[in-house]
Order: structure tokens, then C-alpha cells, then sequence
DNA sequence: ATCACACTTGGGAGCGCTCCCACAGTACCT
DNA sequence: AGGTACTGTGGGAGCGCTCCCAAGTGTGAT
């Protein structure tokens, strides 16, 4: 006797029906109610259609946090962010993302945790987070090289979705854009404009994209036969700013350079600004290629030809991929390097008056 | 004996500790363990550093899927974005939102549940996910006022915050940035710089946000002692086209205007390019102010002079307030319209060469 | 008729927590 | 000595599910 009716049955916050009302309602016990929302085969259609005109009836919708506990899973997966990129990237670049890993989830029964990582003090609270939580999957956005993350993440025996590698040879599964070819394509539309002195900034090449960038240009000149001057090869690192130097270096190395492939629009603006300060015309004296095709683009001045991927689809590639790892949950190490769990996705130019 | 051992104790998934475990490893009882946990002040300070002890070492974190189910609560704050407004807004909108809201979250247990809604399929999807899946609070960005869903989250008893305002009574708990005054200082700068002829753009009037713009803009002109003239304003969307098209019209029919204040930059740039095609000379001919200093108003040639309203620190302040309502929640009704759920940011004008 | 083997179904146990009651211990009055 | 009033603590019950075993029913072969 001791407690009891501590909480009135009906008497919880909201009174939402549960599982074992629908059953009642139904006519049936428990475990068929779950067979049915859970889509189980081995429910005769008669039952079947008792119980969801019960669920329809009773608005019935089951207990996440119930399901969570009883069945050793979330339905969530997260998406982790970190700050810095969300700043440098394509602008759009954050909201796409989310836009595509949403239309992934859409037809799920997951919901997406956003978290946006800024320091290291917040870096650690996360992986606190995510050894305790339990989300199903995570997607990570641009890791570093040097990140920590991942390998927490797979000795916790979590499957990971990178958007970008780390290396040419990532273990874990990723999505990335063919960078290579987006920038090869942009050099190899330079040079069939007739340029022949085509310099390049870089961004940050411990980025494993950034270098794949510079790799595409590197092979454009080859393929042409054009030799590659190293003196025309500018690293910076993503900013509009490092763009500005990186673009001041060039023309005081390389006066006569009449192209340049800029490997990010953010650093195209920049080099854009420099360009007007020294009196060179652009695309007339020299032409500028960007990478990225963020909302900048478009609205410099000429408009700037860029090298367009697709965000949204890759925040919807990274999320498929993820799905299917959670579902078929093999025990860890049996696992291989398929190709299904890589995925390298094309490129586009949209050429503009800056070329 | 029927059914044991379904699975062995400790051969869990992961195989984290619970709260039971660590109870035995300080030689406590499990209420123990979980007020020390949660922080309650009954506990004895010998007890309390022994279960820490215990804690620290088998690095025991709550599941949080049990303690949900215990005690009826999630843990979790939805953040729901219409797909449309994230493409509208400042560029880095969305981005600075959710920084905001994960900066304010960061000290707490809570997490952040992601929602980007398209259509109305998504829509409804959103609200029978709501009414089951219990958030404990809802931040709603920038709803139209026929949004059907605060009503729903009102009926359901769920915590709302909206940033901005619906209209200028809006019963909800709000956060909006002072877009009257910011709309106002935008054209007291104009006139200070000597403008006596000014038109504004203006963004959907539909939304309360922008219906304030312009009202900011009146205001300025009657302090100052100057005519509104109606043929000086110029409906738009928020769109570039938007933003073009009214610049056109508004030189139809006033050729003479020396100023624009436009209620967006995206709009603003938008209208800089009719005055570039019809000759007009920014600032020298006509000086213009935008609205949002978004990336795009420093990149504007010449850069464009813009209103800065808060955007981080409006999801902060969102986060704030739903926390604090999810906090002291008292039955519903009981909470009355008073001022602490009303928040009005101060916008800050960043003047440029524009203007 | 008997057995083997489906296919369905009901419901016990248990997931890891919170909540609350009961009770021990201590202190301070009458 | 007995009463009252705390503070701390242990642990039962229960949150709403899933998982699985057992049992019921039906079918066809022996």
C-alpha cells in the first residue's frame, strides 16, 4: 500500500494516450500495439487495422523517451558544427547544410540535435556529451585534421558522416565534393579563355579540400602543357583579408599574371579589392575564378565566376550514409572500407563576367 | 524464473554505468546518488563527496532517456525556422541564431533540437511531432501572422518564445530588435547629412517587422519637420527583384529624391544596381541606407551604410527567456503578459560610404 | 488421430532514472 | 523521560516502451 496513486493515472501533464491505452482500446495487448507502429510483419491485418484505427482515434503517438530507454536507441542523430567554419564558408553553406540533413530526415522518425562547437572547453563538453547521450549517429562538419573528435566517436563505437576528408585516404566514412575536378575545370576554363599566366590562392592547406583545390589547378596547367610557377602559387587562409595579401603578393611576384583561381569566393572578394587598388581591370586584365558560388558571387562586381557544389546534397548524401550505418549496426571492425560510405560529389562552373 | 538474464547486466551496448552502480561503488542508496546528481541540497557534505568520487571514477553520466521517462520532462528546446525566412534574412542569419541559442544553452543540460519547415506537410508533420514528442520549449523564428502554430503550442501548453513580433500586441513571449527606432536613426542620419528627399523600400508589410521600418522611417521625417510624402514609399518582398523593381519606381515618380532608406540589404542591393543603370551617382546623387548589416552591405561598392540589430544576441535572449518560463512553469493561464516576456534589443546604425 | 510446424498474440521483465515515503539519527525543548 | 522538529538517507514504485518467451490457433503431413 505503502505508495501508491502517487499520480493520479490519467492525472499526467498533457495525458497523452500510451501504449497500453490503444491496446485496451483495441481490443489487444501490448505487444501487438508495438508490432504495429513499428511495422512488424507478423500482425494479422484484421489486428493491424484495429490498432490504427485505435492509434487514429486516440491521437496516439509513442513516448520517445520510453522507446529510448527500453530499446537502447535515440532516433536522434547529431549535427556538430564547428564555429569557425560556419563563418568562412559559402555563406549559405550552414543554412544548406541543414537544409539537406532535414530533407533526409524527413521521411524518419529521427530528429537532428544541432550543436556548434567553439572552443576546446566547449569541444570536451561535447564529447562528454556524446558518451553519455547516446545519439545514434553524428555528422561532422570540416574537421580539422588534428580533431580529436572522430576517434572519440569510433571508440565509442558511434557512427560517423564527415562532410569533407581529412586525408586522401579517410578511414571514416565522408562526403565530400570533387574538389580536384571543380578546380581543375575552373583553371582548364581559364586557359581555354586564352590566359596563360594563372596564378592561384590557396586557402588553408592543411585543409584537406584546400589542397585537393590546389592539386585541381596544379593538373589544369599540366594537362595544358603550361609549366607550374610556384611563384604563382599564394597561400592564404580563407579569409577576405588573407585574400587581400595573398592577392598583393601575386602581383608583386608576378606582375604580368593574367588569371587568377581563387579558392574560395570570400578570398576572390579580397583579391578583387586589391585588384581595383592597383589599377587592374577585371576580367580585362585580369580574370578571377572563385570557388564556392556563395551569395557573394554573384553580387561582385563584374560578378564572379565560380565553382559551384552542392551543399544541400551533400547534408542529404552525409545523412542517407548515416542512416544505413545506424541501421545496419554490424558489430565494429566488421565494418570495411566500402564505397558505399564514401561519395564524392560533382562539381559545377557558373561562369560570369569576371572571366 | 521465466525470464532472465534476457541479457546479462553488464553486457550492454557501451556498457555505461547507471546510477544503481555508482550508488554501490560510494555505499550509498540510488536517491542518493541522484540528488547529488541533480544537485540537491539534502545531502551531507561527506556523502555528497564520496558520490562525486564514485562519479568521477566510473565516469558515470545520467541517461538522459530515463530520466526523461522518469520525470516527464526532455531536456530539450525545439528551434523551428521556416525554410523561407533562411534564405531572406542577413546571410549569416540563421548562423548567428543558432549561435545565440547554443551560447545560451551552453550552461545548461538542455539540448537543441533542430527544425527547418518548408511546406505545410512539413508543417503539420512538425505539429503532431510537437504534440507527441514532448520539447519541453519551442523558439519559433519569424512567423507569419496566419502561422497556425503558436496557437497549436499555446493549446498544448507548451513554452513558446517567437522572435518578433507577430503585431504590436503579440501575447506570446518575445524578442524582437527595436526596428522602429533603428529604421528611424537610418533616416535622422539621411537628413542630417543634409537629404531632404527621401524614399524608403520597404520589405513585406505584412510582417510586423517591416510595417515597423517604415513607421521608423515616418517618424524621422515628422520629427524633422518634413512632409510624408506617400509617393516616397515603395512596397517590396525582401528580395533583390524586390528591391530593384521599387528602386525603378520610385525614380519614376520621383526623379528628384536624393535618399533611400531600404528596409533590407539584400533589397538595398538590389535597388544600388538601378541606380547604377540609370546614372545615378551612391552617395553623391542619392545616399542609400540598408537594413540588417548583413556580409553583403561592407561588399556593396560603395559600401553600404546599414542598420546592425543583435542577431546572436537575440537567440541568446530567446534561450533565456524559454529557459526561464520552462523553469517557473506555473499552471498555464496563471502567466500573466508581463514585461519580463518581452524583450526589445537596441539596433545600432554602421554608417558606411553610402551615405 | 497424432505430430510437426507455421503464424499470431499476450504479457512479464526490465531499461535507468525520479519521486516520494518511511525511517534513522541528532538536537533541542518541555 | 518523553515529545517535537528537524536533516539525511534508503529504497519501492512507476514512467511507457521493447523484447522475448510461452501459449494459442490453424494447417498439412503422417
Amino acid at each position: 500500500m505503502a505508495t501508491q496513486g502517487i499520480r493520479g493515472p490519467g492525472g499526467r501533464r498533457g495525458g497523452r494516450p500510451t501504449l497500453e491505452e490503444v491496446a485496451a482500446r483495441a481490443g489487444v495487448g501490448r505487444g501487438t500495439v508495438s508490432r504495429v507502429v513499428n511495422g512488424s510483419p507478423r500482425v494479422s491485418q484484421e489486428t493491424r487495422a484495429a490498432v490504427e484505427a485505435a492509434v487514429d482515434e486516440l491521437g496516439y503517438v509513442p513516448n520517445r523517451a520510453a522507446r529510448a530507454l527500453a530499446a537502447n536507441r535515440t532516433d536522434a542523430i547529431a549535427l556538430v558544427v564547428p564555429e569557425v567554419e560556419s563563418r568562412f564558408f559559402a555563406e549559405p553553406y550552414f543554412s544548406d547544410i541543414v537544409r539537406g540533413v532535414g530533407a533526409a530526415l524527413d521521411s524518419t522518425e529521427m530528429q537532428l540535435l544541432l550543436t556548434i562547437v567553439g572552443n576546446d572547453r566547449e569541444r570536451s563538453r561535447l564529447a562528454r556529451y556524446l558518451a553519455g547521450n547516446r545519439v545514434d549517429g553524428v555528422l561532422l562538419v570540416s574537421v580539422h585534421a588534428d580533431d580529436p573528435l572522430p576517434e572519440l566517436l569510433v571508440q565509442l563505437d558511434i557512427p560517423v558522416v564527415l562532410s569533407g576528408r581529412r586525408s586522401a585516404d579517410e578511414p571514416l566514412a565522408w562526403v565530400d565534393a570533387d574538389n580536384v575536378a571543380g578546380a581543375r575545370g575552373a583553371v582548364a576554363h581559364l586557359i581555354s579563355r586564352g590566359r596563360r599566366t594563372i596564378g592561384t590562392i590557396t586557402g588553408l592547406l592543411d585543409v584537406y579540400g584546400a589542397q585537393c583545390r590546389l592539386d585541381g589547378y596544379r593538373q589544369a596547367l599540366v594537362e595544358a602543357g603550361l609549366d607550374a610557377d610556384e611563384g604563382l602559387v599564394a597561400p592564404a587562409d580563407f579569409t577576405e583579408e588573407g585574400g587581400r595579401r595573398a592577392m598583393g603578393e601575386l602581383l608583386d611576384r608576378r606582375p604580368g599574371l593574367d588569371a587568377v583561381f581563387v579558392a574560395s569566393d570570400v578570398m576572390a572578394a579580397g583579391a578583387r579589392q586589391v585588384l581595383r587598388e592597383r589599377g587592374r581591370n577585371v576580367p580585362g586584365d585580369v580574370a578571377l575564378v572563385g570557388f564556392d558560388d556563395s551569395a557573394i558571387a554573384h553580387r561582385m562586381d563584374p560578378p564572379l565566376t565560380s565553382v559551384r557544389w552542392p551543399i544541400e546534397e551533400m547534408g542529404r548524401e552525409m545523412t542517407r550514409l548515416l542512416l544505413a550505418e545506424i541501421a545496419d549496426r554490424r558489430p565494429a571492425g566488421a565494418r570495411g572500407v566500402d564505397d558505399r560510405r564514401r561519395i564524392v560529389l560533382p562539381t559545377e562552373l557558373v561562369p560570369r563576367t569576371s572571366s
